[in-house]
DNA sequence: TCTGGGGTCCTAGGACCC
DNA sequence: TCTGGGGTCCTAGGACCC
C-alpha cells in the first residue's frame, strides 16, 4: 500500500505553532511582495476567502473579521516541514518526498494500516503540531485520491483506507467527485474530458485507456491505469538533480531603469549560484528573462539565453554576462514588472571541461568558498558584489513576516 | 495602486544525417 | 520534373504540480 501524506494547511499552520493563540482563528498566509493568498486556515476558509486571490481584493473582509495575515516566511517553513518529513520516513519502508508539505510513504507488510496512520497523526502532531491527512491506496493517483477524501469528510477524520472502504464504496465515492479533482488533470484536460463527457472520477476509471493516449498523452493513460490499481507510477525515494534552476520575481512597482534590473540580475544570479553550489552542479546555459506587467495590456515579455562555454558556477564570472543580456533585453520605454534568471544544462561537478586558457578560475576557486563563510556567519546580504548595490528599487514587499523561530538564533521564541 | 515562485514532463515539428 | 525510409537531436509550447 502507499500512503500520501499531506500537512492540512501547511504555511498557515506553521505560523500558528509559536502563535498558539491564532489556532482555530482566520489567519491567511501571503506570496512574496504580499501579493495573493496562498494558504488559509480552516476559519479563512469558512470566511469565504479563496486560493489564489490577490490580497487587495479580500482586505476589506479581512479587516472586517479580524484576519490574522502573515507575508511567508520559507525559513520556518522549510524548516518545519524538514521535521515532519524526517518522522514521516521512520514511519515508511521508504519515503518520497513529493514537495514541501507532501510525502508518498510505501507501506508495504505493515499491517492495520488504518491505526498506524492514526499514529502517525498524532505523533506528528506531539512532536510539531503540525495536524496531516492520510490517503491509502494501492498506487500513487489513489493515494492522493484517498487523501482527498480524508480532507473532504469530516467522519473520516483525516485518514482514508480505499481498501478498507471497499470496491463498491470507493465507486460511489469516485461517481460523486468531479474529474478535474484527479492529481494530474487540470483545468484545460477536465474541461476537454468533460466534452467528451467524462464528468466523475469514475467516468475516467472506466475510460478506454488507448484511446485516452491517443487523444492526451501516455500520462494520462497512466492516469486511468493508476485508478484501476494497476501501478505506472514509481516512488522515488531519491530526489532527482534539478533539470534547471530559476530565481524570479515582481517587482513591487514598474521598473523602467537599466541600472534597476541589473541589480535584479545580479540578486537572481546569486541566487541561482547559490542553489547550483549546494548542489554541486554546474550551467552550460544561462537565460535572462524580464516581462511587464501580464494583468495589462500591451503585454511584452522577452529573453536571452547564453551559453556558456566552459560550464561555471561562479557569480562573478556569470555577472559578466549581464551586460551582454541587458544590451539585448533592455528598452527604455517598457515597464518591467517582472525578471529573472534561469540556469540550464545542468551537469555534476566531475564532468565540466575546464576552458584550457582560462585561468581567472584559480584564483576564484578560493574566493567563493570564503565568501560563502562570510555570509554564513554574518547573514546573506554581509558581502555582495559592488554592482548589487546599484539599486534596491525591486526589494521584496513583506509587511507581515514572522519571526524565523526554528533558524536563527536571534529570532528565538521568548517566554516572559 | 495592489494579481507568487519554482519545478516536471510530453509532443510536434524542424534540422540534420545516411 | 519526379523525390524513400529510417533515424537522432533540439526547441518551443503546452500541460501539469505544489
Amino acid at each position: 500500500m502507499i500512503a500520501l501524506v499531506d500537512c492540512n494547511n501547511f504555511y498557515a499552520s506553521c505560523e500558528t505553532i509559536f502563535r498558539p493563540e491564532l489556532k482555530e482563528k482566520p489567519i491567511i498566509v501571503l506570496s512574496n511582495q504580499d501579493g495573493a493568498v496562498i494558504s488559509r486556515s480552516n476559519a479563512s476558509k469558512v470566511l469565504g476567502v479563496k486560493m489564489g486571490v490577490p490580497y487587495y481584493q479580500i482586505k476589506e473582509i479581512c479587516d472586517k473579521y479580524g484576519v490574522q495575515i502573515f507575508s511567508s516566511n520559507y525559513a520556518l517553513y522549510n524548516s518545519m516541514s524538514k521535521r515532519v518529513m524526517s518522522i514521516l520516513g521512520n514511519f515508511a519502508v521508504s519515503q518520497e518526498i513529493y514537495s514541501i508539505d507532501e510525502s508518498f510513504l510505501d507501506l508495504n507488510g505493515i499491517d492495520n494500516l488504518t491505526a498506524y496512520s492514526e499514529k502517525m497523526r498524532t505523533t506528528v502532531m506531539q512532536w510539531t503540531s503540525i495536524p496531516i491527512s492520510v490517503g491509502l491506496g494501492s498506487t500513487k493517483v489513489l493515494a492522493k485520491f484517498a487523501n482527498y477524501l480524508a480532507k473532504k469528510h469530516k467522519f473520516l477524520d483525516n485518514v482514508c483506507n480505499l481498501e478498507e472502504l471497499g470496491e463498491t464504496r470507493v465507486n460511489k465515492a469516485m461517481q460523486i467527485t468531479d474529474v478535474a479533482e484527479v492529481w494530474g488533470v487540470g483545468w484545460r484536460v477536465s474541461r476537454k474530458l468533460k466534452q467528451m463527457n467524462i464528468n466523475t472520477v469514475y467516468d475516467l476509471k472506466i475510460a478506454n485507456p488507448s484511446h485516452i493516449r491517443k487523444i492526451f498523452n501516455i500520462n494520462m493513460e497512466r492516469v486511468v491505469q493508476e485508478l484501476n490499481g494497476i501501478k505506472c507510477i514509481d516512488l522515488e525515494e531519491l530526489k532527482k538533480a534539478n533539470r534547471h534552476i530559476i530565481s524570479s520575481r515582481n517587482f513591487d512597482h514598474e521598473v523602467t531603469s537599466r541600472d534597476d534590473l541589473k541589480s535584479a540580475f545580479i540578486y537572481h544570479i546569486e541566487n541561482v549560484c547559490g542553489k547550483m553550489r549546494k548542489q554541486n552542479l554546474f550551467a552550460r546555459q544561462i537565460i535572462f528573462c524580464a516581462r511587464t506587467n501580464r494583468f495589462k495590456d500591451n503585454y511584452f515579455s522577452t529573453s536571452i539565453e547564453i551559453a556558456i562555454p566552459s560550464a561555471l558556477d561562479s557569480f562573478r564570472y556569470i555577472s559578466s554576462y549581464i551586460d551582454r543580456a541587458l544590451d539585448a533585453i533592455y528598452k527604455p520605454d517598457i515597464k518591467y514588472k517582472k525578471c529573472g534568471v534561469i540556469v540550464n544544462g545542468l551537469i555534476t561537478g566531475e564532468y565540466v571541461t575546464k576552458d584550457l586558457f582560462d585561468n581567472t578560475n584559480i584564483k576564484h576557486d578560493k574566493v567563493l568558498p570564503a565568501v560563502e563563510k562570510v555570509r554564513m556567519r554574518f547573514g546573506k546580504s554581509a558581502i555582495k558584489l559592488a554592482s548589487a548595490n546599484l539599486s534596491d528599487a525591486w526589494k521584496m514587499e513583506q509587511r507581515f513576516l514572522s519571526k524565523r523561530y526554528t533558524t536563527d538564533l536571534n529570532e528565538l521564541l521568548e517566554v516572559v
